[in-house]
DNA sequence: CTACCACTTGATAGTCAATAACAGTTTTTC
DNA sequence: GAAAAACTGTTATTGACTATCAAGTGGTAG
C-alpha cells in the first residue's frame, strides 16, 4: 500500500472520504438503507453525487470494510509449517479476529446487523467472501499444505461458511456472546462434523 | 402447491412465464447479462416491461431456479436415522444432484456459467444459498441429529461451502467433469478437513 | 347467449442508482 | 510563476423498478 505523499490534496481526500462513509452509516442506521438515496448522503457530506461515486463504485461499496483480507493472508502464511491446514486456519483467523474484536468492537456489529437485514448488502458480503476463498487456499497452497488445490478450496469455502455462521449468530444475539468464542465453536463444529 | 384449475387463464400465465424466461436466456447467452435490457427480453417475449416485472420480481431472477430446495430437503428427511450428519447431508445431496444432473446437465452448466461470469447473479445466488442453509439445518434438526442447532447451521453452511466450490469447478472445466463425483471429492475434503 | 365481475395487461410517468461529457478550479511540479 | 495533472460540480442519459389508471380478456351466473 502507498501513501505517496501527505500533500494537502491525499489528506483532504481522507477526510472527504471518512465522510461520506460516516454520514452513509448514520443515516443508514437511522432512516434505512433503501430510504437513504445517495443524493442524500453526498450533500450530508457536502459533495455531489458525482463525488460519491469516485471514491465508492456504489451505494453497496460504502458500507465494506475489506481491510482484513491482507493481515489474515499474513497470518496464514505466518502459521507453523507442522500444523495441518484447518489447524493453520484456525489460529490465524481467530487470533486475527480476537484483535479486531477488541479494537472495533461495535463498529463490526453495527456494520454486520446492516448487512445482515439489507438483502443488497447480503448478495455483496457473498461476492466478496468469494474473493477470500481464493485468497485464503492460495495463503495454504503456498505454505505447502497437503491437498489438492481443489481440497484446499474446498476448506477454505467451508471455513468461511462456519466464520459467517458465527458472525451471523453474534450479530442475532446483538453482540452478546464473545466472538472469538462462537468462532472456536464454529471451528470446533468443522473439525467433527459427522458429530 | 396449487394448480386450481387448468383453465385458459393459467396456461396462458404458464406460457408467457416460460417464454419470457426462454428468451431472457437466450439473449443473456447471445448479448450478454447486462447487455441485455428488461425491455428487449420483454419485447421478444411480446409483453411489456410491466408484464415482465410482474411475473418476475427483478431481472435477476428470470436466472434462478430454486425447485431443487424442496426436493432435497425430503431427501435429507428420507437418510436412516444412523447415519451422522454428514454423511446424511451427503447421500441426500449427491443422489439428488446425480438425478437433475441426468436429464438437465447441459440447461444446468449453461445457467452456472452465467451466474458465475455475471457478478450481479453470483451475489444473488449466494443470497439464495443463505435460505438453503436454513432448510438444510432444519432439515437436521427435524431428523434429530446430534449437535446443537448452531453447529448444526455450521455444518449446513460448510456444505454448501463445498458444494459451490464443486459446482464452481465443474463450470470452470465447461462441464467436462461428472459433477456428481466433483461433489464427492468435495465431501471427502469436508471429511478430512486438516489431512 | 349475454351481461357482469375478477383478473390480467399496457401505456404513461416517475424515482433512484450509475455513467459520461464538459467546464471550472485547485494542487503539483517543473 | 506557468504548464500539467488531478479533483470537483453541472447536466444529461441509461436502465431497473414502482405506481396509477384505463382497457381488454377469461370465467361465470343468470
Amino acid at each position: 500500500m502507498s501513501s505517496p505523499a501527505p500533500g494537502l490534496r491525499e489528506q483532504r481526500k481522507a477526510r472527504t472520504r471518512k465522510a461520506i462513509q460516516e454520514h452513509a452509516l448514520r443515516l443508514f442506521l437511522a432512516d434505512g438503507y433503501d430510504a437513504t438515496t445517495v443524493e442524500r448522503i453526498a450533500s450530508a457530506a457536502g459533495v455531489s453525487h458525482m463525488t460519491f461515486f469516485r471514491y465508492f463504485p456504489s451505494k453497496e461499496a460504502v458500507v465494506e470494510n475489506d481491510e482484513y483480507d491482507p493481515m489474515l493472508v499474513e497470518l496464514i502464511r505466518a502459521q507453523p509449517a507442522g500444523a495441518g491446514p484447518l489447524t493453520a486456519l484456525r489460529n490465524a483467523v481467530v487470533g486475527g479476529i480476537r484483535e479486531v474484536y477488541a479494537t472495533d468492537k461495535d463498529a463490526l456489529l453495527v456494520r454486520t446487523r446492516l448487512i445482515l437485514t439489507t438483502p443488497a448488502l447480503r448478495g455483496r458480503q457473498w461476492r466478496n467472501a468469494e474473493s477470500t476463498q481464493a485468497l485464503f487456499a492460495e495463503a495454504l497452497a503456498t505454505r505447502a499444505d497437503g491437498g489438492t488445490t481443489f481440497e484446499l478450496r474446498v476448506l477454505a469455502a467451508a471455513v468461511l461458511g462456519a466464520l459467517s455462521t458465527a458472525l451471523a449468530e453474534w450479530a442475532e444475539g446483538d453482540g452478546a456472546d464473545d466472538l472469538p468464542t462462537l468462532m472456536d465453536r464454529a471451528f470446533d463444529a468443522l473439525a467433527h462434523l459427522d458429530s
